[in-house]
RNA sequence: GUGGGCGUAGCUCAGCUGGUAGAGCAUCGCGUUGUGGUCGCGAGGGCCGCGGGUUCAAGUCCCGUCGCUCACCCCA
């Protein structure tokens, strides 16, 4: 076989970032259950029209095929691989409602599917981290400040590896849409989406785009860049979006609800989360299921990466006619998160292996004998592996260095003239001392590969 | 899906107006008959992405194709 090329888009890490990963993922986990948030996973295909309820995104979703499939491709049956975990979740709450306790809280890490075209840290195979909290016909405003409280934490629980600080930039839909309906444009969809090209493309262009795409006068245009460009973390904003408003006569009663929530999301993060979470009248999202507050995150000094970590509040994501499950969720892009940390250098593991020691093996008749030493130490939970051959020592010690395994083993013996105790050296200082594999404990900090910032 | 850039050793790349494929790093061996890293010597490794064309002669020029990459779109 030749050799084989990378595929675009999915993303695969050596052994070292496989530990990084590895770490992102079970401090996540960590973080979520520590707030109650119980885990579920679901399959990784749904049918077809499922996945087309978030909108014109059918030609990023993966359809499923077989290749011995004859052309009988029924629309309605067919089945495509999810690409993202809240629509496969709100299908998941429909289905089982009757067995789940409300409000649910679940998280949920795995990989999603996109067909786009990757770029650097956009890939069309990654890792999400969700978490959301569902209610039943009802999801008191209070989860919309919980939820990216939570997702401040578990970032904030990465920093001691090396990731940079993060912003949780909030907006809420609501004083979005009651500000655009108040000056008398209803095509809220479309000056989202325009805004939301701000630092992309810069004020003078979106006002260009509001005009050209959206049917806005160029005073629309003004009031549009105006509250997009009101930011701040304190209070203080709300009044400052209330003033714009007034002044042009586009105070609505939807403008009134969004604020008054803007308000309390701002007040309770400035309190338990200081610095991390800022309002952002900018803040658009493109998804159009959003009803309430919407999250984008961005990690400082990264900020051209795009979001790290997005949601929203959905009011009918998951209603099944009868009744309704409105949500508040975020998402973690972990395979951004942790192609950046590589990338951009910012941790190393301190191994590329688990293994804390390597058992030399002085000959293979005697390979038994480092056997038993390597079981004695797994015994008490020592990450250990024996020698591949009994090459010269000077070649097991260069084996274990080239991994970054800390410790080499080397069996005593028994001879005429006595017995020869074993040895461990650490192969960084160079010690060498007699060990016994009954009692012989590494340093904490060496017993497991860690995840430490570089440089 | 649209447009630009780039495809040469495991990696990073050089290769001029066409003339017998190179360097550094990495790997392996030896110096070093049980203890690595330094140093020295040596070795292996290439359908020059693929297909076609021009030419006495193509890594080099032309066309196509595939892949990677960057931007747009969209988004974690």
């Amino acid at each position: 076989m030749a050799k084989p090329t990378p595929l675009s888009g999915f993303p695969e890490w050596l052994p070292d970032g496989r530990i990084v990963e590895q770490h992102v993922l079970d401090t996540l986990r960590h973080t979520f259950e520590l707030h109650g948030f119980a885990g579920i996973e679901t399959r990784a295909v749904e049918p077809l029209d499922q996945l087309l309820r978030k909108g014109e995104t059918s030609k990023e979703v993966y359809l499923l095929s077989r290749l011995q499939e004859e052309n009988s491709q029924i629309p309605d049956k067919q089945l495509g691989l999810h690409f993202d975990l809240t629509v496969p979740f709100a299908r998941y709450v429909l289905e089982n409602a009757g067995k789940l306790a409300f409000p649910l809280r679940r998280y949920q890490i795995q990989k999603v599917w996109r067909g786009e075209r990757p770029q650097e840290g956009r890939f069309r195979e990654f890792i999400q981290a969700d978490i959301d909290i569902v209610g039943a016909g009802e999801l008191p405003y209070h989860f919309e400040v919980e939820a990216p409280l939570v997702m401040a934490e578990a970032l904030g629980a990465l920093s001691e590896i090396g990731l940079p600080p993060v912003r949780i930039l909030v907006n809420n839909r609501r004083v979005a849409e009651g500000f655009y309906r108040g000056i008398g444009l209803d095509d809220v969809e479309g000056v989202l989406r325009q805004i939301d090209k701000l630092d992309k493309i810069g004020p003078d262009r979106v006002s260009e785009l509001l005009v050209t795409e959206c049917g806005a006068t160029e005073d629309q245009a003004k009031a549009c860049l105006a509250l997009a460009s009101i930011s701040g973390s304190d209070v203080g904003v709300i009044a400052e979006v209330r003033a714009l408003a007034e002044s042009h006569g586009a105070v609505t009663e939807l403008l009134e609800t969004g604020l008054a929530e803007l308000g309390a999301l701002i007040a309770a993060a400035s309190e338990r989360a200081p610095g991390v979470v800022v309002a952002d009248l900018k803040i658009a999202r493109g998804l159009d299921y959003y009803t309430g507050s919407v999250y984008e995150t961005v990690l400082v000094g990264h900020e051209q990466l795009g979001s790290v970590c997005s949601g929203g509040r959905y009011d009918t994501l998951a209603s099944d006619g009868k009744n309704t499950y409105p949500g508040v969720g975020l998402s973690i892009g972990v395979s951004r998160l942790v192609s950046r940390l590589l990338s951009a250098e910012l941790v190393e593991a301190t191994r590329s292996v688990p293994s804390a020691v390597l058992v030399a093996v002085t000959s293979e008749e005697e390979r038994a004998a480092s056997d038993a030493v390597a079981t004695a130490l797994r015994a008490r939970d020592i990450p250990v592996e024996v020698a591949p051959s009994a090459a010269r020592f000077g070649k097991q010690i260069k084996y274990a260095d080239r991994r970054g395994i800390p410790f080499v083993w080397f069996p005593g013996s028994v001879g005429d003239d006595g017995a020869v105790a074993d040895q461990v050296k650490d192969i960084r200082s160079g010690d060498q001392v007699d060990a016994d594999a009954a009692t012989w404990e590494p340093p904490a900090e060496d017993r497991w590969p860690r995840v430490i910032p570089k440089g």
